[in-house]
DNA sequence: CGTCCACGGGAATTGATGGACT
DNA sequence: AGTCCATCAATTCCCGTGGACG
């Protein structure tokens, strides 16, 4: 039934993407000036998960070097690298094919971008809500020919922080909003993956429309839906996907999806989760209490509170809930009834 | 009121790094 | 090669503010 397991991957870009030609559009136009050998302008994209953000940001960048040979771009994921350093060496990484020294200081990085970069270039800044600061904002901005697609949930969230000083210095030209997609737009989604990924006959459309119809608009979950059904009708030996299967698949997508941004966690969000997956609607004294005793260095609660707690209700693995002044954290969907082996 | 708790501004400390000078 | 100094990012420390509650 599998033909080809890569379409199914979460980095998997489809050429050319589906149902969102007026976000292309936006994106390539702002890309436009590049073609003339002019810096781009700033774009910033946001709408919920799922929506195709990142790839139509990638998408637009691979249109480009369709039109302009070997344009120098870098692709940043800010929740992995989140400082300004981090940042700033992704982007040395990506744009430049120089050798970069294993860590350079902030200072080192920028004289290198700047003086090995001729021309424009493009910095795909995804989940940008999460960098800490906004002077690297400055940075790239001071480098010549350089231009950034950021990518957040949403718009507020990239500037908070940036007072009127800034965003009147760095012009944001492109804002382009993502709306969640229709379940039609994720079933032709689904129905092309199905055709590329796997043998025919292999799915029906009616089995397509209602895995759409349960991922809630978000395409991610769709995909990773049917490639969950494709894996169980696979170890039952079956050459095509029930209708039956369906609603199994999506919660193990479900459980898929959440294990995949746990692993993300660094050890400080790590012992907060298990934490809590220990005991719930705890307050905030009493989580840092047992998270000072569960990790073996911990951070200050100022400083948990500021850089771990956020970035853990951020993704929506713990929910707060006021409960007479004082907050309680949990688990989000914590009705953790035995099941997950957690295989961390 | 006094207490408990959460929030977040801002100064201080730490630790790494990269010269500059000897 | 070694010492000293400046810088910078990450983290901690200190503390005032404000809501809720008894």
């Amino acid at each position: 039934m599998l033909r080809d397991g890569e379409v199914f991957e979460d980095d998997h870009l489809p050429d050319p993407i589906v149902g969102r030609n007026r976000h292309m559009n936006e994106v390539t136009d702002a890309l436009a000036p590049i073609e003339d050998g002019f810096r781009a302008e700033n774009c910033f994209l946001f709408g919920p998960s799922g929506v195709g953000k990142t790839t139509v940001a990638k998408a637009a960048v691979r249109e480009l070097r369709r039109e302009v040979l070997d344009v120098p771009y870098a692709y940043v994921n800010c929740w992995r690298d989140y400082t300004r350093n981090g940042v700033l060496d992704q982007v040395a990484r990506g744009l430049l094919n120089a050798a970069i020294p294993p860590s350079p200081s902030t200072s080192r990085l920028i004289d290198l971008i700047k003086s090995n970069l001729h021309g424009p270039g493009v910095v795909i800044l995804d989940e940008a809500d999460q960098i800490r600061g906004t002077e690297v904002l400055y940075d790239l901005h001071e480098i010549r020919g350089l231009s950034w697609i950021g990518i957040a949930n949403r718009e507020v969230d990239l500037f908070a922080d940036l007072d009127d000083r800034i965003t009147s210095r760095i012009s944001i030209a492109y804002r382009v909003r993502f709306d969640t997609y229709g379940d039609d737009t994720i079933t032709e989604i689904l129905s092309r993956r199905a055709r590329e990924g796997l043998g025919p006959n292999a799915v029906t459309e009616d089995v397509l429309a209602r895995i759409a119809r349960l991922s809630e608009g978000d395409a991610r979950q769709a995909v990773t839906t049917l490639r969950v059904a494709v894996q169980m009708a696979g170890r039952e030996g079956l050459s095509g996907i029930p209708a039956r299967l369906v609603d199994d698949a999506v919660d193990g997508a479900k459980h898929e999806v959440r294990q995949k941004t746990i692993s993300k966690l660094n050890t400080h969000q790590r012992a907060l989760y298990e934490v809590l997956v220990e005991e719930d609607k705890l307050i905030q004294k009493e989580l840092y209490a047992r998270y000072e005793e569960a990790h073996d260095d911990p951070v200050t609660l100022r400083y948990l509170r500021e850089s771990h707690l956020p970035k853990l209700e951020h993704y929506n693995l713990i929910e707060v809930e006021w409960d007479k002044g004082t907050k309680r954290y949990s688990l989000v969907g914590s009705d953790h009834s035995g099941s997950s082996p957690e295989e961390h």
